[in-house]
DNA sequence: CTCCAGTAAT
DNA sequence: ATTACCGGAG
């Protein structure tokens, strides 16, 4: 991973789509529920969710593990994945209550936290990297399916790396630097929901002069199936 | 590798 | 009607 490149990727990214100030939630309990129920799945979808959860006061550990499982299915229902993610939501919550709550879990170091959220069924890298940086402030960068196909455009990575393998190449060039992970994972996201897509619109991409896959040097030139 | 599932854009 | 979605478990 080339420092100089990661670094003016994140400069023009950031400079056309931020700053963004993720993640959108209003406290640090709701960012984890988010991160759950984003797995796979559109944002608006989850929003829909949370708001059903924050209709029904439910928006809270004690109070998602006192509704019947079924309820809370239907209550994130919009989410998609329901009764898997009512189960991980419960799983979550159980174990959240368990080790004494956000105070508690805030004291701890972050590989220790990072750990334990592993442990809980539900919580995969991912999930656990989005609630190490965005609701406990931690410095971690998120690798997702965004990460992997901008940067596999960029020619900055193989493509098929380990998760650990791309969070550790990234973390090694930015450091600790809470802020800037937050907005680099952020601006990935966005440019990949609106111009880095599966079919890429790099007509209105800020990084085409820098893309062997963008138009600058007609290399694999984007997927067209049949229309278009 | 397959399953899990509703929602919105194309 | 198809595609894609801020993945993870079995």
């Amino acid at each position: 991973m080339n420092a100089q490149r990661l670094k003016q990727v994140f400069d023009r990214l950031s400079n056309h789509h931020g700053p963004l100030n993720w993640w959108p939630g209003d406290s640090g309990f709701e960012v984890m529920v988010g991160a759950i129920l984003t797995q796979n799945t559109a944002w608006s979808n989850v929003e829909q969710a949370i708001a059903n959860l924050k209709r029904a006061q439910a928006l809270a550990p004690e109070r998602i593990l006192a509704l019947p499982p079924e309820e809370l299915g239907q209550l994130i229902r919009p989410s998609g994945y329901f009764n898997v993610k009512s189960k991980r939501l419960r799983s979550f919550c159980q174990w959240y209550l368990e080790q004494g709550g956000e105070a508690v879990l805030s004291a701890w170091d972050t590989g220790m936290l990072r750990t334990q959220l592993l442990s809980v069924n539900g919580v995969g890298p991912e999930t656990a990297d989005d609630i190490l940086l965005y609701a406990f402030e931690r410095p971690v960068f998120v690798v997702d399916a965004y990460t992997r196909r901008l940067f596999s455009r960029l020619g900055m990575v193989d493509g098929d790396e380990p998760y650990e393998s791309l969070r550790a190449s990234v973390e090694a060039v930015i450091g600790d630097d809470v802020p800037m992970l937050n907005e680099l994972h952020a601006v990935i996201v966005i440019h990949g929901k609106d111009v880095c897509r599966p079919r890429p619109r790099c007509s209105d991409c800020v990084l085409l002069g820098e893309c062997p896959t963008g138009q600058g040097l007609n290399r694999f030139p984007p997927a067209t199936p049949r229309s278009s």
